[in-house]
RNA sequence: CGGGGUGUAGCUUAGCCUGGUAGAGCGCCUGGUUUGGGACCAGGAGGUCGUAGGUUCGAAUCCUAUCGCCCCGACCA
């Protein structure tokens, strides 16, 4: 390339035959140097980019920054290990970069997931990050979708002009997905298929934490399913979560499954993969005998027996005096002695700007995920303010008996938990403040709109399937596959034609798998107090060797010979040549936690041997100089066939 | 968005309460001694104490604002 500027003032000049630079790109002292004045070695070399195996890597010419000390921001194990292992690198809340040795183990996972899905018959495209906002404003969720979504504008002059396009950076590919298969497909002979794309997706979290555990910018395979039937969509839905099963076990994640909260989508369902954890953020309900497993969104208990006949009225609703009595606990406590499971708990919520009451039993807690199965798209807790002009009283004395509610009118619906069924008579507000209703009988003296299951089940009640007692665990949800129905389809017109020449919206399913998430899952899952242990299928390299004596030529050799010999076998190599002190490499063999440690030293050289020791477990197998390349690369075949 | 905490060298941090012009460990650089589980000795570089105001003769320290980060809650894959 020319060495000035001159050309900046030519619109579209193009450089040695490369891409046209626009009229307002400025060039400014650059100079490129040619190749040959580059340093020996800073050649460039050029190998399979895209490849996470290659020619083994020398420690010393790789990048591997490894910390003694934990960042001060790292909570949780895995998180503190990622940083610490040299796997990535914090930009900001939520953001982080993949350094090389953890993007290795990034691309063997989304690799696996590849291999996974394409061979359950899914098809890999690539959507744009950045999307076009008609897209969304047209699409079934727009109201609640924004409140995570980013939006990227021209940054321009920093303001976005009033014909500048918008743009949003995609959390999600739902809104773009079905657009484009409305435009390419339109016949029952193209149906069904299956798109996938492993993309970083972009999600304004309320509040990163945990690494990348939860970021604001994380890689997902996202997959969507589309169906001519409603049986055949459950038929894709089924193999996406024969698939994850697969992909989860391939990684060496134990994940299982559990059946989650569908939300505003009747007849649909939905299953999460998750990983059992301390610091999960999900809460998992499951029972091991009957094999139960529900998101705690979802889950039921088997409290409310299915005969339960209604009781019968225990005599006329009496109203009686409660100054300054506004929680359960105060109507429990003397000289009222209400227990809890007698007393109807009244909340007032807001759905799409219409008031509507909740009753649950006073010792119940409401599962506010629950309230998605009631067909508002946006729901909220009333404020007190909104309250008192519907029911006729501040929090703490509302209820829900006939007559007592100061504006009927006004409520969108009174949906009651099953289980105050078992109160029969109880105790709830008069909607006049200090003042409580005695004998309150649900049939007779509740206008309940509709039943459901509302209640947040607690562990130890009994599993709706068998009734053995339930347990309740923490996790990490990696995955999710869902039956969509046609919400999509409905709302953006993708309709086939059938044999009958009939028009019909595809059945849709959608199933994502957090990938840089599962990342983190695994280390979470395996690790000891000295480092992480890589699974063999995602190791960043599989085998270490540890070349205690870098300066020893016989010992180098040996080093690389081993290290061939294990590359040949199928294993990604890593030779730590430093010229380190052997406690800090061996240290850092067991933080990076590379599955297969081969030593090779001076020391060893002397009693003709090589050391070789699994990362998982404490004995050091010694190999006779002679047999360390073939039993080396034995115990390579061997792991990677398990 | 509410409550709490915190910000000092690349990392982990002391100092702050009680104002007097910044200290340690790790890491890094140089030299030497070492060399099979994070060595030792000597020397060295590196900090406008997040930022902006204010109080004061004087501010890392006190006050105000602001930004970032962390925790709890709400919310969310």
């Amino acid at each position: 390339m020319a060495g000035n500027g001159e050309h900046s003032n030519e619109r579209h000049d193009r450089q040695d035959g490369g891409v046209p630079i626009p009229a307002d790109f400025r060039v400014v002292n650059c100079r490129l140097e040619a190749p040959s004045s580059l340093p020996g070695n800073a050649l460039p070399r050029f190998v399979a980019a895209a490849s996470v195996s290659g020619s083994m890597k020398f420690w010393s010419q790789f990048f591997i920054p490894t910390l003694k000390e934990s960042p001060a921001d790292a909570e949780i194990a895995s998180h503190k290990l990622l940083v610490r292992a040299g796997l990535v690198r914090k930009l900001g809340g939520g953001l982080y970069t993949y350094m090389p040795l953890g993007l290795r183990t990034l691309r063997k996972i989304s690799q696996a997931c590849r291999e996974e899905m394409d061979a359950a018959g899914a098809i890999e495209l690539q959507m744009p990050h950045l999307h076009p906002v008609e897209f969304w404003e047209q699409g079934p969720r727009w109201a609640a979708a924004r409140e995570i979504m980013y939006r990227a504008d021209h940054a321009g002059d920093g303001k976005r002009g009033p014909r500048d396009p918008e743009y949003v950076l995609g959390p999600t590919h739902e809104e773009i997905i079905t657009p484009l298969v409305k435009t390419e497909i339109t016949s029952y002979r193209d149906l069904p298929k299956n798109f996938y794309q492993i993309a970083t997706k972009f999600r304004n979290e309320i509040r990163p934490r945990y690494g990348l555990m939860r970021a604001r910018e994380f890689i997902m395979k996202d997959g969507y399913s589309f169906d001519a039937t409603d049986e055949g969509a459950t038929q894709s839905y089924l193999r996406m979560k024969d698939a994850y099963s697969k992909f989860f076990s391939r990684v060496g994640v134990k994940a299982i499954s559990v059946e989650a909260d569908t939300g505003v989508m009747g007849g649909s369902f939905s299953h999460e993969f998750m990983v059992p954890a301390e610091v999960g953020d999900d809460v998992v309900v499951y029972c091991e005998e009957s094999g139960y497993a529900a998101n705690r969104e979802k889950a039921t208990s088997g409290i409310v027996p299915k005969d339960l006949a209604d009781a019968a009225p225990a005599g006329a609703v009496e109203e009686f005096p409660t100054p300054g009595v506004v929680t359960i606990a105060a109507l429990e406590a003397a000289p009222y002695s209400v227990p809890a499971d007698k007393q109807f708990k009244t909340l007032v919520y807001v759905g799409d700007g219409n008031p509507f009451l909740v009753i649950l039993r006073g010792c119940d807690e409401l599962e506010e995920a629950k309230l998605g199965s009631l067909g508002f798209t946006l729901f909220r807790p009333a404020t007190p303010e909104e309250i008192e002009p519907v029911m006729g009283a501040k929090p703490g004395s509302l209820g829900a008996v006939k007559g007592t509610i100061k504006d009927p009118a006004a409520l969108a619906g009174i949906f009651a938990d099953h289980a105050i069924r078992l109160i029969g008579n109880g105790t709830t507000g008069a909607n006049r403040d200090g003042m409580h209703l005695r004998n309150v009988n649900v049939t007779r003296d509740l206008a309940i709109t509709k039943f459901g299951d509302f209640r947040r089940v607690r562990v130890g009640e009994p599993d709706p399937k068998s009734g053995n007692p339930l347990k309740i665990a923490r996790a990490i949800e990696v995955g999710h596959v869902f039956k969509l129905g046609t919400k999509y389809s409905d709302k953006f017109g993708a309709v086939y034609t059938d044999d009958q020449k009939q028009s019909h919206p595809m059945v849709m399913g959608c199933y994502g798998i957090g990938i840089s998430r599962t990342l983190q899952a695994i280390i979470e899952q395996s690790h000891d107090n000295d480092g992480i242990l890589w699974p063999w299928s995602v190791a960043p390299f599989q085998v270490l060797v540890c070349l205690l004596d870098p300066q020893l030529p016989e010992a180098a050799e040996l080093a690389k010979k081993i290290g061939l010999a294990a590359e040949r076998a199928g294993a990604d190599v890593l030779i730590d040549d430093r010229t380190e002190r052997p406690g800090v490499k061996f240290k850092d063999a067991d933080l990076i936690g590379i599955p297969l440690r081969i030593t090779v030293g001076g020391k060893g050289l002397k009693e003709g041997i090589v050391e070789m020791k699994w990362r998982a477990q404490k004995d050091v197998a010694k190999l006779p100089i002679a047999d360390a390349e073939s039993k080396v690369a034995a115990a390579v075949a061997d792991a990677s066939r398990a």
